[in-house]
DNA sequence: CAGTGAGCGAGCTTCCGCTTGACTT
């Protein structure tokens, strides 16, 4: 034990050493054969990851995951002593002891401990954590930290030929994180519970997200649209038509805002002299976009396949964990959770070979570089297919529609990354319309796709840019004929609501959040039904804006971007250990304790303003019901109680079938929601897509639900499967999305 | 793909950030 120790000493790590002359895989025989019975033991965060490196290290390593955190706050109260420098009070994550123990057994037949927690702030602090648990049973027991940015066999070995110390400060950043998280989470939630509701929560995170909503909502609100119309024309050449903008008027760009204002400039043009006057050819580099991080596969799996994130993230981790293509199971894509665009040298070498074998004339000279975002932890790498060489159409038949369809953007994105730009000609055709009440200028552009480049690769990802669009044959001085005028009505947009998309760019962009939570952060403000999702659209309920506006009063401070912001680069300076973190923390905590105490004192609770008038009456009574929200979500109940106890769920309309009420359910099993007849079981009328109030087909009398896709945008359709009042053809083309699963 | 189904109103809730399976209260 004692020599083993000595010689580990010396070489660092003559098992690894060993290996680089060797095979990658397989460890030399000669090894094999003096196989010791004490391995070296190498802790990681995820167990898929656990698996490729055990096989890249060979049998004298045995590998184990710590599978996240296994050490942290406890949930049931506060646990940090504001009195004695913030210091936490860690327990073992409910559930984790037994996984736990299997680590410290493991440790204790091990002669080395290799720490590989990812190479982040969380990372290290998994690191410290276990570092500790580990030699409170194991005291003489060799510890040491290692990390790697890829999974590559180089990588790895490199990464055990050079162990280091756990970096201690970055573990005190975590910590603060940690603290004022915990601070501000676990004093704001319980100010909720009394002045407002039970079980709400407020957060750092979660409570910027919210007000986000809520702000954008306002402005919704507050937009008036304005009329505006916008006139085109038909022109006629020699070889056939086109149709062309007006985009000036008496030497101005128009602006038409009523009909008869249209109508006088239509007749103000008419007879006028069209004459081609100019034809612009303009030349562009069209570049692929970098590999997909967290946040970008999220906004366009939002975009491109109508994904929620969480959905997004569930597929990325079957895709991760693997699928069984023929083959045993087999890791499709790397680690799906990161907010860098690096990849290692050996996918670009293989991608490199792909694209040479399959585009050679778009493989770049160099393999292209895509800057890390300056926030970036750059822990992992980009989220990209494990293999190129599994293309989507490969290995269709393995996925399900959703796995493929995620892969494939995936693979789309990756393998387009490292090819050459595209080139796109634009020609832009201008007509002067001369006529006695003025002069139009009308123009038509149309782009010729030069180059294809990636535009090659891209398929599910493709978009108009990559088809191209006519452009009219004529020439500079060509005269033309309007055939016809198209003047089309119009209004102003407001602003959009947020999605999912939109808001996980604009948390990312402020630097809020981290990859492994945007999608939680939604479901949360899903969950305390601050927030309803409508056609993809996150809409504030009325409790979601009452939180809003309370903390926005009485906590600016916190639930202002600029703090995560500031914390940020607190943070950055208890790493370079400029600053002590206990200080850090105190300098907020003082001032947000005071005004917490401050607030619980003076502010009048809210509790039952929450209710909200129906026009719907008691049966039993006669007196008004009103809409509150329960641990299940909305329902309607008597004004009168406790005396008259009446509740119903709200009805959403009529059964087709039975005339009784239609309402929300959810299942047994997921959770997700429904709408069925409430006289079930004597009727089991049921509808996946949510009644429109109020509105019945005024062909059949069923109720209209509206539906979404990208084609048609939002639209209403008949429910009744043998009605066709607008009902639009479900298209089996890939790329329109489905109803979400 | 098919199939989906409680009762709610005072009572123990909550944070953010790592990571995946799964105690029986």
């Amino acid at each position: 034990m004692e020599t083993k120790q000595a010689a580990a000493k010396k070489t660092a790590h003559p098992k690894a050493a060993e290996k680089t002359s060797g095979a990658v895989k397989k460890a030399p025989k000669r090894a094999a054969k003096k196989s010791r019975t004490q391995k070296i033991l190498v802790i990681v965060e995820s167990p898929a990851k656990a698996a490729t490196i055990e096989k890249y290290l060979g049998k004298d390593y045995s590998v184990k995951a710590s599978m996240g955190h296994l050490i942290d706050l406890p949930k049931s109260r506060i646990a940090i002593d504001v009195e004695r420098n913030f210091e936490p009070e860690y327990i073992t994550v409910r559930g984790r002891a037994k996984l736990l123990k299997e680590i410290q057994g493991e440790a204790k037949k091990s002669e080395e401990v290799l720490l590989a927690s990812d190479n982040d702030r969380e990372g290290e602090a998994i690191a410290w954590h276990l570092r500790r648990v580990i030699s409170v049973k194991n005291q003489n027991l060799p510890i040491k930290r290692i990390a790697f940015n890829e999974i590559t066999p180089q990588a790895i070995r490199d990464a055990v030929s050079n162990p280091s110390v756990i970096d201690e400060y970055k573990v005190n950043a975590q910590k603060a994180r940690r603290v004022l998280d915990r601070l501000v989470g676990y004093n704001l939630s319980p100010l909720l519970w009394k002045k407002v509701k039970n079980g709400l929560s407020a957060g750092r995170v979660q409570s910027v997200a919210l007000r986000l909503i809520c702000e954008r909502e306002k402005e919704v609100e507050s937009f008036i649209p304005e009329e505006y119309w916008s006139v085109e024309a038909d022109f006629k050449t020699a070889k056939g038509h086109f149709r062309a903008q007006l985009v000036s008027w008496r030497g101005k760009k128009p602006e038409i805002k009523s009909e008869e204002e249209v109508e006088e400039l239509i007749a103000a043009m008419k007879d006028s002299v069209c004459v081609v006057s100019d034809i612009r050819e303009t030349e562009k580099t069209v570049r692929p976009r970098p590999p997909f991080t967290t946040s970008q596969l999220q906004q366009t799996a939002a975009n491109r396949l109508g994904f929620t994130s969480k959905k997004t993230m569930q597929v990325a981790q079957q895709l991760y964990e693997g699928v069984d293509i023929g083959q045993g199971r087999v890791g499709l894509i790397s680690y799906m959770r990161t907010d860098s665009v690096r990849i290692s040298q050996l996918a670009l070498g293989e991608v490199r070979d792909w694209i040479g074998k399959n585009y050679p004339g778009d493989l770049p000279d160099e393999a292209v570089e895509y800057a890390v975002g300056k926030k970036a932890q750059d822990a992992h790498e980009a989220i990209r297919p494990t293999y190129v060489t599994y293309t989507p159409d490969n290995i269709k038949d393995s996925l399900t529609r959703d796995q493929i369809r995620l892969y494939t953007i995936i693979w789309e994105r990756f393998v387009a990354c490292q090819m050459k730009a595209a080139k796109t000609k634009t020609i832009s055709v201008e007509i002067t319309a001369a006529a006695k009440g003025g002069e139009g200028v009308f123009r038509v552009a149309g782009t010729r796709v030069i180059e294809k480049g990636f535009y090659q690769v891209l398929k599910l990802l493709a978009t108009r840019d990559e088809k191209g669009s006519a452009v009219p044959q004529v020439k500079t001085g060509d005269k033309l004929s309007v055939e016809k005028f198209h003047p089309e009505q119009h209004f102003t947009q407001g602003p959009a609501r947020y999605t999912d998309a939109s808001i996980v760019k604009t948390l990312e962009e402020l630097g809020i959040g981290r990859p492994s939570t945007y999608a939680p952060t939604i479901s949360v403000l899903l969950d305390r039904y601050y927030v309803t999702r409508s056609n993809k659209q996150l809409v504030p309920t009325l409790l979601g804006r009452m939180i809003s506006d309370m903390l926005g009063e009485y906590f600016p401070h916190v639930i202002d971007p600029a703090f995560t912001a500031a914390m940020e680069n607190k943070l950055d300076e208890v790493e370079e250990n400029n600053i002590l973190w206990p200080d850090m923390i105190r300098e907020f905590w003082e001032p947000f304790k005071e005004r917490v105490d401050e607030v619980g004192k003076t502010l009048e609770s809210c509790k039952g303003t929450l209710d909200e008038p129906t026009d719907y009456v008691c049966e039993k009574c006669g007196k008004p019901l009103v809409k509150k929200l329960g641990r299940y979500g909305y329902f309607l109940a008597c004004s009168g109680f406790p005396d008259c106890k009446t509740t119903r769920s709200i009805p959403l309309a009529k059964c087709p079938r039975c005339g009784g009420d239609v309402v929300a359910r959810k299942t047994r099993g997921r959770g997700k929601e429904f709408y069925g007849c409430a006289n079930y079981p004597e009727c089991d009328f049921i509808s996946h897509y949510k009644p429109l109030v109020n509105q019945s087909c005024p062909k059949c009398g069923w109720f209209l639900v509206e539906k979404y896709d990208k084609k048609n945008g939002t639209h209403k359709v008949c429910i009744n499967p043998g009605c066709d009042y607008l009902h639009e053809e479900e298209a089996p083309d890939i790329t329109t999305e489905g109803a979400e699963s």
